[in-house]
DNA sequence: GGGAAATATTTCTGTCAAGGAATACGAGCA
DNA sequence: TGCTCGTATTCCTTGACAGAAATATTTCCC
């Protein structure tokens, strides 16, 4: 559970970013919206927290959830060459029709 | 092990690919490759073939194993929305820096 | 065809993480 | 102070996956 793209290999982990992407939610909203226990949700909670995913606040009893994406840019990163990978494919099918073109 | 993002949070799987971003590679240099016994690697590698991310060709008696990005979209693709939030966190810092430069 | 090299598959084991239930904690309110 | 709501933590069970060792499979060479 080191890294970034571990944490966020977990679906229902995806399922509340995607939620936090809205806004700010409170722990409870959170718990609402997933198919998951309220504890199950808590525990999905520290391990953003942990990873740097979600901040959160304290108002009267609730806590309130706020995505940071920061951390995907990890992911983004690993990505690069994997990309300019499938960029060079697309230029090669490119160049290739291109020949075709000219025959 | 549905998706491709849960295959690639494995780190030996990680490294296979950026292994093949070299160019194609037989089995046996893969498994010289990685800190792992023969039969882990294949292993992997039947996973990464199950995911698309790698094409797999017989040559002799070597199984030659080339890079397959375009699954790595799809991941792409979820990282989208994130990425228009931090830019939106970007663009509310320099609107911050730009308030601050007027006084 | 027999043997050896390259790789895949099976079997087994240990580990780790996810999920649920119960419990603990903390803040606000009566 | 005691009670209740919102949330976190603990404990336990279960399932899945990674890894190693042994075995099977395929292909080449003699």
């Amino acid at each position: 559970m080191t890294g970034v793209l571990e944490v966020v290999a977990e679906p229902h982990r995806r399922l509340i970013l995607t939620l936090l992407l809205e806004g700010e939610k409170s722990a409870g909203e959170i718990v609402a919206a997933l198919p998951l226990s309220q504890p199950g949700v808590s525990k999905h909670l520290k391990v953003l927290k942990d990873a740097g995913l979600v901040t959160v606040r304290r108002q009267a009893r609730q806590r309130l959830y706020r995505l940071c994406p920061d951390p995907l840019r990890e992911i983004d990163a690993w990505l690069t060459p994997f990309r300019d990978a499938w960029n060079e494919r697309l230029d090669a099918l490119e160049t290739h029709l291109d020949g075709m073109e000219e025959t």
